[in-house]
RNA sequence: GGCCCGUUCGUCUACCGGUUAGGACACCAGAUUUUCAUUCUGGUAAUAGGGGUUCGAUUCCCCUACGGGCUACCA
């Protein structure tokens, strides 16, 4: 199945694993499977040169309870390992070394100090092609100075030379023919000081021992393009620079600008796809995992944050994703995510799902929360009747509850004020006839029911309320005959009474 | 400030020169459900502005406005 198209996602562990990212990351599966090519997933597993532990693990559990776990990853390494930067430091300086070689960048000993001093004394100040020709580096100093400071041990970086004036241009999948001015573009800094590379290096080596033929990313990293641009040429040949795609970036819902971490506490919804907990605030927010999201629903809500196949269809398994992706039908705007859209996505999908699909998670939750579920054809009985009215998993704990638990206290203040013998008798009469059923099922036990209304010459709405209430404990619920049928004979008649029992006292 | 990218209902979007500008979410109204939800029916609501090109522009080009991104020894 596997042909020469490797795309590959490599997020940072600094920050969970949000909205963006795990839409990065489903862009590229999608991909890779439309095309049968390879996903891989390589991972930045350091934060400023710290390890941060945990982080792999989290986003290898995202990706797999979305269903888009990668063929090449850490845990399953393929050809072009290892697949964490903290095992490829040692990868990067010779590229660095290359290129300086070439005289395509140079080392730099500015202190960070020096470099903030420039920063304050000239308000709009680059370290580029027009103030490197003053400042404290190999090329300044000459090749004997440098020599000696590095001999000695002196702190330095290496810096990209861009070009003083030449247009850098590329294509990007989704947006085309993108170009810059060389010019524009300041000498990023390739390798850190303490030897780490930064990002810019990173990913153009490491896609190109990884043999990357494709790389989604945020939209946030066009203007780094032509850094890379410049590196796959000086390096590699343009011939072998991956194919760019740069994705919309998803946008806060109100206000403005790129949908951030703190937003979902700040507007009371998720933005990671579980659980995550900041290893420097040791906060935990919420994911959409917890929040009682399916993973169908949730990876079906991103893919159509900035995709669609061109039809109305709004609902699509991750299959039909796979099968129908195209990178032409990418979005260029950004877009502003909407938790109310994102929930109709779930709602849907519970719809959708098969009840016995819904039974797992259905009852891990319900044990979550204290509801012991004894009988699973039971519970999928009740999954059954109450699924369509339910946006999240969590519905399934109100909307189920009393099928499981006796109400303790009916909310009965809605029937109490309109209570009188006439009903008391009446539910009386209704217990008799209902230890007289031979068969217990919805139909019959709505037509005796309406039989003993049109007898009593009492209003339906005067007791149908009241049954509800009795049997489910307030108002709301599926259609109470049906509720009565599953519930059984001796579990209605014993609710009755106990409520009754209430109403009299 | 500079550079880059973008711009259709409130939101997500369709229409890749000719449509009464379509759908979905949300919202409103009605029907069904003698609860709530579901479901069904209907409704309000958009091509940022100005110039071109064209017989004809939402669609192509330019300008302006607005929005977003980047501008770190962060990604």
């Amino acid at each position: 199945m596997e042909n020469d198209i490797r795309v590959r996602f490599a997020p940072s562990p600094t920050g969970g694993l949000h909205l963006g990212g795990v839409r990065t990351a489903l862009f590229n599966y999608l991909f890779a499977r439309r095309n049968g090519g390879t996903f891989i997933l390589r991972i930045e597993d350091t934060d400023q040169g710290r390890f941060v532990a945990g982080a792999e693990d989290y986003i290898l559990q995202c990706l797999d309870w979305c269903g888009i776990s990668p063929d090449e990853s850490p845990a399953r390494p393929g050809a072009f390992g290892p697949y964490r930067q903290s095992e490829r430091k040692a990868i990067y300086r010779q590229y660095a070394e290359e290129l300086v070689k070439k005289g395509m960048a140079y080392y730099a000993f500015d202190t960070a100090a020096a470099l903030e001093q420039q920063r304050t004394a000239t308000p709009n100040f680059q370290y580029n092609h027009d103030t490197r020709n003053r400042l404290d580096n190999s090329l300044t100093l000459g090749a004997a100075e440098t020599a000696a400071r590095v001999a000695a041990g002196n702190p330095h970086v290496v810096r990209l030379k861009m070009p003083a004036q030449e247009i850098i241009s590329f294509t990007d999948m989704i947006r085309g023919e993108v170009s810059v001015d060389s010019a524009q573009v300041d000498d990023k800094v390739l390798l850190k000081a303490d030897g780490m590379p930064t990002y810019h290096l990173a990913v153009v080596v490491d896609d190109y021992l990884m043999k990357i033929t494709h790389a989604f990313r945020g939209e946030e990293w066009l203007p780094s393009a032509p850094v890379h641009v410049q590196l796959w040429k000086h390096l590699f040949g343009l011939d072998k620079m991956p194919q760019w795609a740069h994705l919309p970036l998803i946008l806060k819902p109100d206000g403005h600008g790129k949908l951030s971490k703190r937003d979902g506490d700040r507007l009371g919804f998720p933005v990671f796809a579980m659980n995550w907990t900041d290893p420097k605030t040791l906060e935990t927010t919420k994911g959409f995992r917890e929040l009682g999201f399916l993973p169908e629903a949730f990876v079906n809500m991103l893919a159509m944050l900035g995709w669609n196949d061109g039809t109305e269809q709004e609902i699509f398994s991750l299959e039909e994703l796979a099968a129908k992706f195209s990178v032409e039908r990418i979005h260029k705007a950004g877009a502003k995510f909407d938790f109310e859209k994102a929930k109709w996505f779930n709602q849907e999908w519970i719809k959708k799902t098969d009840t016995e699909a819904l039974l797992a998670p259905v009852k891990a939750i319900l044990t979550e929360k204290g509801i012991a579920v004894a009988d699973d054809n039971f519970l999928s009985t009740v999954i059954g009747l109450v699924k369509d009215r339910c946006h999240l998993l969590y519905d399934f704990v109100e909307q189920s509850a009393y099928f499981f638990t006796a109400p303790e206290h009916p909310a009965l203040e809605s029937v109490q004020p309109k209570w009188n013998d006439h009903k008391q008798q009446f539910f009386m009469e209704l217990i008799r006839q209902m230890e007289l059923m031979q068969q217990w099922d919805a139909t019959d036990l709505e037509k005796e029911f309406k039989e003993m209304v049109a007898a009593s010459q009492i209003k339906p709405g005067d007791v149908l309320l009241p049954l509800r209430v009795m049997l489910v404990g307030g108002k709301f619920g599926a259609g109470v005959f049906d509720i009565a049928a599953v519930l059984g004979k001796a579990a209605c008649i014993q609710r009755i009474r106990h409520s009754l029992q209430l109403l009299q006292g």
